[in-house]
DNA sequence: TATGACGTTGACGTAAACGTCAACTTAGAT
DNA sequence: ATCTAAGTTGACGTTTACGTCAACGTCATA
């Protein structure tokens, strides 16, 4: 059993909520990143479009291109429900963790290389005030 | 005891050891991320040097930007061994670590929604192949 | 009715991180 | 001596991811 809550966002609603402009969320509309329905002029969000804004923003956080984002996200919906597709969403799904294990590795060696430099400076700092 | 490997390299060696132009190279330096010796007009990277492009590097995978990178390069060398600045150094280590615990975090959300999202894409197969 | 508040579509501007190209030097190999 | 490979310094171009601004539409409310 999927929630579902089916809330509705305007534009400004998810623009602070998330800490981003309305030109922003308009921009990753225009470069197909959101398809929020339309009331007249207006754009509707749905619970739908917010999830995938959250990752798009997860997605820069971790330096990924909107090209990128996009690539997961479309890996997200059914589009034609043909073998093939489905197939190379499997591949999408094994590269992107790939670069994201490679990532967490990545963050692991500079955690690292952070705790030894602390310590380091640690040492100096108690031998400076030991004088 | 730290380990001392002395090696010297050209400008194209780092370019082909982790794969980027000479280009990339000069215009990290002219932003003040490398500061090579010189022998006459010519390049010379040490092992320092090496290290520190590496630092970069891994940090571009993370998506920080050159100046973020600057930072925490700058964070290593010891300028002035005065007090303050290296209370300062803690500051930014710790401001680094929150960032990098924050990339770890996004990661794991997204690898289990990765794993999840195959799981099903997996059943769809499976039903499909069922008939 | 007019005055905001909120929304829309262009069009143009901009900072970061390089790529590309031209014109030059320098050191070895032929 | 000359040719080639590798290096150098500008200068300008390009892509990505938005910011900024103008000109306009649409409600609700004072």
């Amino acid at each position: 059993m999927t929630k579902e809550k089916s809330n509705i966002y305007t534009i400004s609603d998810l623009a602070q909520r998330f800490d981003i402009t309305t030109r922003t969320i308009r921009f990753y509309e225009s470069e197909g990143l959101l398809s929020p329905k339309r009331e007249g002029q207006k754009r509707l969000y749905s619970q739908k479009d917010y999830t995938t804004l959250k990752l798009i923003l997860r997605g820069k956080r971790l330096g990924w291109s909107l090209a990128e984002s996009r690539e997961l996200i479309q890996m997200y919906k059914p589009e034609q429900n043909n073998q093939a597709q489905y197939e190379k969403v499997l591949e999408k799904v094994i590269e992107s963790r790939e670069r994201l294990q490679q990532q967490m590795n990545d963050i692991q060696v500079m955690l690292l290389e952070l705790d030894e430099h602390e310590a380091r400076v640690k040492e100096v700092l108690e031998v400076q005030s030991a004088n």
